[in-house]
DNA sequence: ATCTGTCCCTGGACGC
DNA sequence: TGCGTCCAGGGACAGA
């Protein structure tokens, strides 16, 4: 699942391989909703323009081009932003990596699920963005327009202070783990890195957001930046879908303290990890060591 | 203003 | 082996 960590791995990958190539042709998949912007449109706006700049907001990738419009992106839950040079068993299903033999797999064919695919003029290699379950996203912006979902983002979440978070869940009744998810309160965070700075805070996700002590606000603050932080040194979490632009899987995965972890003793205090549904997300954490 | 539930989508896991 | 069912989840949206 990109969130922070991932988007802004992708960013500083891609951002050496995009950064002054001009555009050449532009093929997309059939209109669905996973283009905000219709793909004919896509094409004529991107064909013959070059990109100047690749920048992170919250979990969005937004590409400068050359007139000023900018390339929205978005990876939703499974989308992978990668480059031709890549090969991975994730960028098949397992299904056709088990009729693959091994050497066919070290090149990437597009596929049903590869929703975009750039050219460049200087015949290198090419942008994919592939997305089995389409809820990423991919629009153009004109210049000056800016995105409405960009626009309600709250403060990044490497920067968020205690202050930010006092702020934000004065009135909020909803369960803590809830207002950390809420991207206009903090942009970047999403249900990994949330159950793992609540984890790091020793706070339960279930509290309600308004009920926490300021040094509580202030710890969770502090570790949601420790984790966002230590996903990006890490490469990123790979668990189902997620790649690096070069196809290699992050590191991070292996360092989840409660994620996916339910029924394992804590690695702090060794209780039983627990498992509930927060807002139709599962959350771990540890019953004894989170009060 | 805030909260909760529903929906979009597909592949993988699981049970029979 | 093969089929059906359930689940995962970011974010928009509707209704309470």
């Amino acid at each position: 699942m990109p969130e922070l960590p991932e988007v802004e791995v992708t960013r500083r990958a891609l951002e050496p391989l995009l950064v002054g190539r001009r555009i050449r042709r532009v093929t997309t998949t059939a209109r669905s909703y996973f283009f905000l912007t219709p793909p004919s449109t896509l094409r004529t706006r991107l064909e013959g323009r070059t990109v100047v700049g690749l920048i992170r907001r919250g979990k969005y990738l937004l590409a400068e081009l050359d007139d000023a419009s900018h390339l929205l992106l978005h990876l939703g839950m499974t989308g992978q932003l990668f480059s031709s040079a890549a090969a991975s068993p994730r960028l098949v299903s397992a299904k056709s990596r088990v009729s693959l033999r091994p050497a066919t797999q070290r090149q990437f064919q597009p596929d049903a699920h590869t929703h975009l695919v750039i050219a460049f003029s200087d015949r290198g290699p090419k942008l994919f963005f592939r997305d089995v379950r389409k809820f990423g996203k991919v629009r153009w912006l004109a210049p000056g327009r800016e995105d409405p979902r960009c626009e309600k983002l709250g403060v990044d979440a490497l920067e968020v202070r205690g202050d930010d978070l006092v702020a934000a869940c004065k009135k909020r009744t909803a369960p803590i783990k809830s207002v950390l998810l809420d991207q206009s309160v903090l942009a970047g965070v999403g249900n990994i890195y949330a159950d793992e700075a609540l984890f790091r805070a020793r706070i339960r996700p279930t509290r309600r957001a308004r009920a926490l002590k300021r040094a509580e606000y202030d710890a969770l603050a502090r570790a949601v930046i420790a984790v966002l932080e230590a996903g990006i040194a890490a490469g990123g979490s790979s668990i189902d879908d997620f790649v690096r632009p070069d196809g290699s899987d992050g590191g991070y995965q292996g360092e989840h303290r409660v994620y996916g972890r339910s029924g394992e003793p804590c690695p702090r205090c060794g209780s039983e990890i627990r498992r509930v549904v927060i807002g139709q997300r599962s959350t771990c954490f540890c019953p004894s060591c989170q009060q």
